[in-house]
RNA sequence: GCGACUAUGGUGUAACGGUUAACAUAUAGGUUUGUGGUACCUGCGAUUCGGGUUCGAUUCCCGGUAGUCGCCCCA
């Protein structure tokens, strides 16, 4: 016979969970969520599928995007349909159908699993969850202070230091009244972000012969003035005690639907150098939907480098894995209903209780289940049935104990 | 889309161009059929795929595939 078996890998650039993963994932999920509610965002989500139309309307760069870049099929309606590579227009689509019920500012957030056709590598995947934090219809300087104040403790409620990770912000906005007093056009403006981005990666030689030849001056870059929103923005972040909090004018973000305030996260450990988050602020989320701008601030950050971060930093609990408390090791003569029916008087009691009926030794029964994290193993055998008097076993202490259900019930609960 | 590097049991590693492809760990079982974590014994299990060079390839060369890391892009 030759019968060609199938990988056991997993799809490129996609993961398996297995418990101690999901262990992980969860543990991060929970996280983003608690912060999330404590600042009072609501949690939403959607479907991964939409029309390919929501993300090609935003204009010419999308449309590469999605023709390159996403997970794009007709469907049997001969629909055609992407796979969400962001959530956003998403966003922009449910505020939009709801505009005249919500009453604004609203704050919403989200864990969506996203999709990317890109060559996988660190920190990026083809599938990949991200954290999602919007505040829509609010532009005043305390919404951009206080989305700022509730990045800055996703990380402290992980344990982070303020020396472990630092935001840069920009001003897309003053960006522009910089470029509009030079006259440049707006060919000459998209330029200079472009160059502005990649600004920390090449040497300050390069950066201005390649300013020269965008604008064709010498360019210098004037500092905000201390009236400036992006100045007072900064200052009450310092003195709220967001003290990792800089200026560069070098964030700039991809996207030219960004306004106002731009930021990004970045882990000062350099193994981590790709920025761990970011968003800014936009005028007018729902411009493809029609009716009046709602402007906004939102705010991503991915999974896989929250994960990277925090093993770095050994902020990472160990013993993630849940494990059930107890294990009921019935004996060979116990009918298989007898100890289903004792374990769920455990479980009644929200004690986690599995059955181990393998026909393996007992040895081995107990030896694994030490190893997978059990707590406590109850032997049962036909005098533990006929006198209803069990006796319980701390796997860690060794400690047995004899009583009834109840009275065992009591023990492991205390 | 472009480039660099890598590919040996489930996992982590060994092997001058010539061995029965080794070791650890994991896993299944035994010593021990009502009480474990130590110890000892046994079993299972691998050279990514296709060509080429060679008497002979895990080893050298070419290509595919996959992975990792960069570039591009990063919504």
């Amino acid at each position: 016979m030759n019968m060609e078996y199938l990988s056991t890998q997993p799809y490129k650039g996609v993961r398996d969970f297995y418990p101690e993963d999901m262990a992980i994932q969860r543990y991060i999920f929970d996280g983003w969520a608690k912060t999330a509610e404590r600042f009072g965002y609501a949690r939403v989500d959607a479907s991964i599928f939409e029309p390919s139309a929501l993300y090609r309307a935003k204009g010419q760069e999308n449309e590469e995007m999605v023709n390159e870049q996403t997970y794009t099929f007709t469907d049997r309606g001969d629909r055609e349909v992407t796979l969400r590579p962001e959530l956003t227009p998403t966003l922009a689509r449910m505020i939009a159908g709801k505009r005249h019920e919500l009453y604004f500012p609203v704050r919403w957030y989200s864990i969506p699993n996203l999709y990317r056709y890109e060559r996988p590598q660190r920190g990026r995947l083809r599938e990949f969850w991200q954290l999602n934090a919007d505040v829509f219809g609010d532009n005043t300087i305390a919404c951009d202070v206080d989305m700022l104040v509730y990045v800055a403790n996703i990380f402290k409620d992980f344990g982070a230091t303020l020396d472990t990770f630092v935001i840069r912000v920009n001003d897309r906005g003053w960006m522009n009244s910089v470029f509009d007093s030079l006259n440049l056009t707006d060919e000459q403006k998209r330029a200079m972000f472009l160059l502005l981005d990649k600004k920390n990666k090449i040497t300050a030689a390069a950066f201005d012969a390649e300013a020269k030849e965008i604008i064709g001056a010498d360019f210098t870059l004037p500092s905000p003035s201390a009236d400036s929103r992006i100045m007072q923005t900064v200052n009450i972040l310092h003195d709220l005690g967001i003290t990792n909090v800089v200026i560069d004018p070098a964030i700039v973000r991809g996207f030219n639907y960004y306004t106002g305030l731009v930021f990004e996260i970045y882990d000062t450990n350099e193994e981590n150098s790709r920025a761990l988050g970011g968003g800014g602020r936009y005028d007018n989320l729902t411009e493809m939907f029609g009716g009046d701008p709602i402007t906004g601030i939102g705010f991503g950050m991915g999974d896989v480098s929250m994960v990277n971060f925090l093993i770095t930093h050994q902020l990472l609990p160990e013993n993630l894995t849940p494990a059930p408390t107890l294990t009921i090791l019935p004996l060979e003569e116990i009918a298989a209903g007898e100890a289903i029916k004792i374990a769920n008087k455990f479980r009644a009691e929200y004690i986690a209780t599995v059955v181990d009926a393998t026909d393996r030794k007992l040895g081995k029964k107990l030896e694994h289940a030490c190893d997978d994290g059990i707590k406590f193993a109850l032997v049962l055998g036909s005098d533990e049935v006929t006198s209803q008097s069990y006796t319980l076993k701390n796997l860690f202490t060794r400690e047995q104990t004899t009583g009834t259900a109840e009275e065992l019930i009591k023990k492991i609960l205390s």
